[in-house]
DNA sequence: CCGTCTACGTA
DNA sequence: CGTACGTAGACGGA
């Protein structure tokens, strides 16, 4: 067998652009889709040599390295297993460049992500190179330049090959050490996993390479829309805020400044109302259980901690004249060329001046949780609790606030998200992460396309449509698949009687919590959010709801006999193993004096987070690539997967075959959970397609089980 | 300038 | 004691 380090750099593109504030931001764009980027340079080296080879593609100086494509086609043809680190990168680079490589890889950074077991830790190759005691000779040069703005293709040239043969090297002899950490009793069940990890890495680039194709001029018509709500709320909400605040200035985007404005109170010192709250997150930044308060000794904190705010009357700074300025004179008499600021205004030239009336919407905390670090909560779900005990025009406030956060969210993040990373050529080509979450499922970045607003409600989806003539946006989702990967995981007989008789779970959560009291109803929508919680250990919530989560955990008991079993397994061995030999690691796993399992909700949230949509999506997804690859004669092109879904932009005239396609691809786990984790996956499965001109107008075509 | 906090959204 | 993410803007301390 003969195993082939490679590793590529290559020119970078900044992109600036001025976000609606004026400020300049920048990202920089390493892809080779962009058009301005190009290869520099290629290093290889087969393990078990000394040496291996170096390659100058384009340099601005250095000449390109004579027959250096032939030699390494070559190379790529002799090889058995390609080795790289963050290989995704550099086989996007060679596939681009005309290069062709589609054997079995071993990129070591998957591999490490693999081993870490769901642990967070640097996966840089520098931060590897000292974990496993390999050499990193390369004297790192590059940083400076590179921090500078200059690309591989303008460094001298000499230190552009000897950090690139430094980074062949060092991924060598990581390759060699990694490889037996893997072999080790303890770890090999992880192989598997890391193989897998490899294979689904060619459908990632073949969808980062298609990407979405934008309509821009769709996307020009809602973002205007956008604006225009978003300016007509702004003239509202202002006019709302200032009258209940005096001449106090309005800041909506300000959070300090909603704060205040709402609750009619101001924090004298943030730290010491964490302190006295005990508002602290954990080192994963999420929030720690906040200081138990009866409601009297709350207000008493309260009051200590903070002060009234009063409306103002605005006035001409009275220490400075409003000149905003003080005037300041040399020794000799002279006056400074530039007057430092009054001391008073701070340069404003005005002063706002309390008056006995309380300023703002004089909304009341219920209790510690609706505060903040910075003042009061003034997030959409705590202020639509004090909507009932508000007066009408904080109501109309607050909802007319929420529209205009979510407005500004849609502008900024997904708007502008996907006009700043379209390139040229109007296609999107999102990065989808394989070694960011702890559970192994995929992230997305640049933009993140895994968090838009749902289903047929976001205007935005208009704009991604179909790159061919006449084509058509196809998606394909999992039916229920964490529900089922959980009843797959526990054995319960429960959840699989519901399946098999069709038991539509999210209408049952709906209807036992709308019986049980005469709150307003829910949506079967809303209800998903009450299906998940029991099943990943959530017990907290109004009456109704923890009626309902103690009444799942009875219903589905083996799934409940099933969390106890992940606990025994987290406390015996501090690891949870998954049958596709996935592991997560639980090192801190350890009973509490109540009986409380610390790290309760992760042992249990993360299996079936992990082995729906980290070992069966991908194998699904892996599936449809390769029949999509065997059928040379189709034009359709996949691109994107979001958790348990499939995207493919579709020919005209191939709907069929698509989504015969896609289907049976998603729906073979049986022959792909036997070919990668030697395991017999035998559980229903649902795929549903829907189909439209782009992805927010889709209808449902076909519901297909296995 | 950079990290923290808050808020938005998804599966 | 639901979990897993990414991005943007405001703010405050270096």
């Amino acid at each position: 067998m003969r195993y082939l380090v490679l590793d590529v750099e290559n020119s970078v593109t900044h992109h600036e652009y001025t976000n609606r504030n004026g400020d300049i931001k920048k990202h920089i764009d390493m892809g080779p889709y962009g058009p301005k980027n190009y290869l520099v340079s290629v290093g290889f080296q087969w393990v078990g040599d000394e040496e291996g080879s170096y390659f100058c593609i384009k340099h601005n100086e250095q000449q390109p390295t004579l027959s250096a494509r032939e030699s390494i086609q070559f190379a790529l043809d002799q090889c058995d297993v390609l080795i790289g680190h963050n290989l995704k990168h550099d086989l996007k680079w060679l596939h681009e460049c005309g290069f062709t490589y589609d054997g079995p890889t071993h990129c070591t950074q998957i591999a490490e992500f693999v081993l870490l077991r769901g642990r967070k830790a640097s996966l840089k190759l520098k931060s590897l190179a000292e974990k496993y005691k390999v050499s990193d000779k390369k004297i790192d040069l590059t940083e400076g330049y590179l921090a500078d703005g200059v690309g591989f293709e303008a460094m001298p040239w000499d230190i552009v090959e000897e950090y690139g043969r430094g980074d062949v090297n060092t991924t060598t002899e990581l390759y060699i050490a990694q490889r037996d950490t893997i072999d080790e009793d303890d770890n090999k069940g992880l192989w598997p996993t890391v193989r897998m990890m490899n294979a689904f890495m060619y459908a990632i680039i073949e969808m980062e390479k298609n990407g979405i194709s934008v309509d821009f001029d769709e996307l020009g018509k809602i973002k205007a829309d956008y604006i225009k709500e978003h300016a007509q709320l702004q003239r509202e909400l202002t006019e709302m805020a200032q009258a209940v605040i005096g001449d106090t200035p309005v800041r909506l985007t300000s959070n300090d400044f909603l704060s205040e404005l709402l609750f009619s109170r101001k924090v004298t010192d943030k730290n010491k109302w964490k302190e006295v709250f005990g508002i602290r997150k954990d080192h994963r930044g999420k929030d720690l259980p906040r200081t138990r308060m009866k409601n009297k000794p709350f207000n008493v904190a309260l009051q200590r901690n903070s002060t009234v705010t009063k409306r103002t009357v605005v006035e001409a700074c009275p220490i400075c004249d409003g000149a905003g300025t003080l005037p300041k004179f040399k020794k000799d008499g002279s006056p400074y060329k530039k007057f430092p600021k009054c001391t008073r205004c701070l340069g404003e030239t005005v002063v706002y001046t309390p008056t006995h009336k309380v300023a703002g919407f004089k909304l009341k905390p219920t209790d510690v949780n609706d505060l903040a670090a910075h003042g009061f909560a003034t997030n959409t779900d705590k202020l639509e609790r004090l909507l009932h005990n508000a007066k009408d025009e904080a109501r109309l406030f607050i909802e007319k606030y929420a529209r205009y956060n979510a407005v500004s969210s849609y502008i900024s993040t997904f708007v502008e998200g996907i006009e700043r990373y379209t390139g040229g050529d109007g296609i999107l080509h999102t990065s989808l992460n394989q070694t960011i979450a702890s559970t192994g499922r995929l992230s997305s970045s640049g933009p993140n396309l895994h968090n838009q607003p749902r289903g047929n409600t976001f205007p935005v989806r208009r704009a991604f449509v179909s790159r061919f003539d006449g084509g058509k946006m196809l998606k394909a989702d999992y039916g229920q698949l964490e529900f089922r990967g959980a009843g797959y995981l526990s054995g319960c007989t429960i959840v699989r009687g519901d399946i098999d008789n069709g038991v539509d779970v999210h209408s049952y959560t709906r209807d036992t919590i709308n019986a049980y009291d005469n709150e307003p109803d829910i949506t079967r929508q809303d209800a998903k959010s009450d299906t998940f919680k029991p099943l990943y250990g959530g017990m907290s919530g109004s009456p109704r709801q923890v009626n309902y989560y103690k009444s799942f955990l009875a219903k589905y008991s083996g799934v409940t006999a099933w969390h106890e079993k992940l606990k025994t397994e987290a406390l015996t061995t501090k690891r949870v193993v998954l049958p596709s030999g996935r592991e997560y690691a639980f090192p801190g796993a350890q009973r509490l004096q109540g009986g409380y399992v610390k790290g309760t909700t992760q042992i249990v949230n993360w299996p079936v987070q992990g082995f729906a949509t980290g070992d069966l999506v991908p194998l699904g997804v892996l599936s449809v690539y390769r029949k999509m690859k065997a059928r040379t004669d189709l034009k359709s092109v996949m691109m994107i997967t979001v958790h348990d879904d499939l995207e493919i932009d579709v020919y005209p005239g191939e709907e069929e075959e698509v989504t015969k396609i896609i289907t049976e691809g998603l729906l073979d786990l049986n022959a792909m959970c036997m070919e990668f984790y030697n395991l017999d996956f035998k559980y229903p499965l649902e795929v549903e397609v829907s189909i439209g001109p782009n992805l927010l107008d889709q209808d449902t075509i076909a519901t297909e089980h296995n």
